[in-house]
RNA sequence: GCCCCCGUAGCUCAGGGGAUAGAGCAUCGGUUUCCUAAACCGAGGGUCGCAGGUUCGAAUCCUGCCGGGGGUACCA
């Protein structure tokens, strides 16, 4: 159900004979921005003025004239220069709420032509617990397949973990030299830690005038070993792993982000490096380059390096691999890369490198995000100045949500009490992050996420359990309400504005995935759960005037709970009954 | 040096050709015999960084400048 499409396409109709490509001018039909301006509001005919050489006014009324309005929308009105503002009849709006009201999709097509996405995402180092710099990617990237599979698109996830680079190097160089056993034994992550920031600390800062620095050239010698397939450095990377991936999934079980599809993570890609890099350079998109490098160049000083002067691969030749494999194996129409705004131009540099190499029909995009930023407005950092970890930071999430139960239901359950601490701590996390313009940066704040006014993923939650709490109390199944849907009355402006906004949940969902933005979700959300709020405070359910106007409510509630709740779920936040 | 992103209310941010520029927080005022007041309603608050340009129309597009952030061949 897509209310602009249907007005879009009576608006094709009408201008089909006035100009030979009307899809421009369909294209000027948008929500309307003030209520008092109609649902929604046509602004072609300034437009059209000029190409038809006539006043915008004459031609919005023509426009009106020609419009087959059927019982769907009220007669246009043209205002001020030539806006038309257009309303949808209110019989119409209750007749189309009561049939979605048995949906399992809340009115929601499928996608028409579907396509497939490879979605690469979270995407850590494996040396290194995760960290709040990945809690964006992670999340972004999740909501992200979630949509565009409700959407209907075939969605193939990949942690493209970064399990071979030079981080590598370090740890190996590392385990060799400063391992301390019996911590390796007890907690290997943990150590693991330890010994790659104690081999960043001695190589310190590298600065390109000194002398090449001992420490880092023995790292580097280590990684170009294990790239070779050194037996040592191979055994003592495979003994690493295991516990550095369940570290990972530990945290997004934690998270509630599903299982990838697959972890090829840069050493998958190994095997194929030599040959991606003969194959750039017989088809000239590489060059050598100093040393015996080997590289592409993109303009004067703008160069990515795809080999180094030691034989060691860098993250072009292996992301060059990626997305051949990708192509060979998935048969993707579009390859996303939910990343940091930090690595824009190798992602540009990486396409272009791409489609100089021969790869085309698919889009290639880089979903790029801003920091997470502390309250200084510096990339968040702990007290000590090291990086915040993802694991300590829910936790922190999951206590701050048990504080905001405990002062508001202590008569809860125990166990319920968690379980609701956990849903509002880490959907308060998560909307906070998602509720922002993704290219932005944010400043982290529980005292902010977790506020119970304004638009955060509490209020969300608080929008859906009081919702939930009419049918408890007038101990109505929501179920047989459903199957058995009642007349849909919308007296008052409350109700119109409701079932208006139930019904715009598809246009959301669309625009949300045109430009990768979860936070066109969230903005949804917030408009929902506010005119829910204005229904709920001038609305009385259970006391309604008459049986037919209760039952028409509730049915209302209920389709209102439930697209709230399958938002929340497309972002990854879990929903709770009581809070 | 070169390239990319950002500059909108006291604060945090929406809006990226259309009507008097919007929201949340904060501030001030009002609403509760009623389904969770963790709510709702209202008020004040803006040279949309600056200067040109394109357009019937610019916060939005183009150019220059100022300010902030990021990147810039052997980290990813």
């Amino acid at each position: 159900m897509n209310l602009l499409h249907l007005i879009q396409a009576k608006f094709r109709t009408a201008l089909t004979g006035l100009v030979p490509d009307p899809e421009p001018y369909v294209a000027m039909i948008k929500a309307a921005q003030d209520a008092k301006h109609g649902d929604y509001q046509a602004n072609c005919a300034m437009a059209l003025a000029k190409a038809l050489g006539k006043k915008p006014r004459e031609i919005a009324e023509d426009l009106v004239n020609r419009l087959q309005l059927c019982d769907l929308l009220e007669k246009p009105e043209i205002a001020g220069p030539g806006f038309i503002n257009l309303r949808l009849q209110s019989s119409w709006l209750a007749k189309t709420v009561q049939s979605i009201a048995n949906d399992d999709r809340l009115g929601v097509e499928k996608a028409q032509a579907v396509k497939t996405y490879v979605i690469d995402y979270s995407s850590p180092n494996v040396a290194k617990p995760l960290h709040v710099g990945h809690l964006r990617s992670t999340i972004i990237g999740d909501a992200l397949t979630r949509l565009l599979r409700f959407l209907g698109h075939t969605v193939v996830t990949d942690n493209h973990l970064g399990d071979w680079g030079t981080q590598f190097g370090i740890l190996l160089y590392g385990y060799k030299n400063l391992r301390n056993a019996d911590a390796y034994k007890k907690d290997p992550v943990r150590e693991l830690t330890r010994i790659y920031l104690e081999v960043r600390r001695l190589i310190g800062v590298e600065d390109e005038d000194e002398a090449v620095n001992p420490i880092a050239e023995a790292c580097r010698a280590e990684t170009a070993k294990l790239h070779k397939g050194d037996p040592e450095n191979v055994a003592i990377w495979q003994d690493f792993m295991p516990p550095c991936l369940e570290e990972i999934h530990a945290i997004y079980r934690k998270l509630g982000v599903p299982p990838f599809d697959h972890e090829h993570g840069e050493s998958f890609y190994n095997p194929l490096l030599p040959g991606v890099v003969d194959s750039l350079l017989e088809k000239k998109v590489a060059e050598p380059g100093d040393g015996g490098a080997i590289i592409i160049r993109f303009s004067e000083n703008n160069v990515a390096l795809v080999r180094k002067r030691d034989g060691a691969f860098t993250y072009t030749t292996s992301d060059l691999a990626t997305i051949q494999y990708r192509l060979k194996h998935f048969k993707p129409q579009a390859m996303l890369y939910v990343v940091d705004f930090r690595q824009s131009q190798h992602f540009a540099n990486l396409f272009e490198a791409a489609r100089r190499w021969g790869v085309s029909n698919v889009e290639l995009t880089h979903i790029s995000f801003g920091s997470v930023l502390g309250p200084d407005k510096r990339p968040i950092k702990t007290r000590e100045g090291g990086a915040v970890e993802l694991g300590s930071l829910i936790d922190e999430a999951i206590q701050q949500g048990r504080q905001v139960v405990d002062a508001n239901s202590p008569e809860l359950p125990d166990a319920e009490r968690a379980e609701v601490a956990e849903a509002i701590g880490i959907g308060a996390v998560k909307y906070a992050d998602l509720c922002q313009n993704r290219t932005s940066d944010y400043i982290f704040s529980f005292d902010k996420m977790m506020a119970m006014e304004g638009n955060t993923g509490t209020y969300m939650q608080y929008a859906y359990v009081r919702n939930r709490g009419i049918f408890r109390k007038a101990a109505i199944d929501p179920l047989t309400l459903r199957k058995n849907p009642p007349a849909v009355a919308l007296d008052t402006p409350y109700e119109r504005a409701l079932a208006l906004q139930l019904l715009k949940l598809e246009e959301s969902l669309l625009s949300a995935v045109a430009d990768y933005q979860p936070s066109a979700v969230t903005a949804y959300l917030w408009d929902l759960a506010k005119t829910y709020s204005g229904f709920f405070q001038n609305c009385p359910v259970i006391k309604a005037e008459s049986d037919a106007v209760k039952q028409s409510r509730l049915l209302l509630c209920d389709l209102t709970a439930r697209v709230l709740q399958q938002c929340l779920e497309l972002l990854g936040i879990k929903t709770v009954e009581r809070m």
